[in-house]
DNA sequence: TAAAAATACTCCATAGGTATTTTAT
DNA sequence: ATAAAATACCTATGGAGTATTTTTA
């Protein structure tokens, strides 16, 4: 069901405490960021975030997924750093080598 | 793209040495691995894995990405213990507490 | 030839986008 | 009133299954 992807957003939003701001560096739409967060967050059962419109921030059980997320993200990225016959100029722009997650 | 659930079935595949029986183990069909793990191989630029017919091996590539799986994976496994408020009876038999990933 | 994996085809769920509405400052 | 996030709605892609074909021991 749930892709690494929206681990990476949930990175972005703790980082950057907002939602368009993040979604900018995911070079997504903020609709997909607050979809697929609330949807993590439905498959969690407890918000990851606390919403005060501008303000947003990791909620104490957010505080405890962290190192996983990390972990997640941290992981993948060194999966995908193996990739060979790839060639970068073939990449769309912004995507770094992650498009597989 | 990619989810965590293709990451067991590398594990799976990776452990058992056979589609099948790791299709088994992951309750779904052997297909469901082939289609899934070749896409993944497809990202990687490399197969992960030496199909001899019955005699399934990690090639040297699948060798050194298993680390960045198994985190992935045993990430996830964390994430998901955390879970709250989802009654275990409301599972689908042999899902365990994975079913988002 | 027989077991196992790959492929073809299909269906449905989900990821993602645009436009709109709601919310909180 | 305004900026931000949530929601509604739609489309495209990917995950998964059944049935069939290919491969190899």
């Amino acid at each position: 069901m749930s892709g690494i992807r929206v681990m990476r957003y949930v990175l972005a939003v703790a980082k950057l405490g907002h939602f368009g701001k993040a979604a900018e560096e995911c070079n997504a739409a903020p609709s997909t960021l607050s979809g697929q967060i609330r949807r993590l967050e439905g498959y969690l059962g407890t918000p990851l975030f606390e919403r005060r419109n501008g303000d947003v921030k990791l909620t104490p059980f957010g505080e405890q997924a962290m190192p996983m997320v990390r972990s997640m993200v941290e992981a993948a990225d060194r999966l995908v750093a193996l990739r060979r016959g790839r060639r970068p100029q073939s990449m769309a722009p912004g995507q770094g080598l992650s498009e597989a997650f």
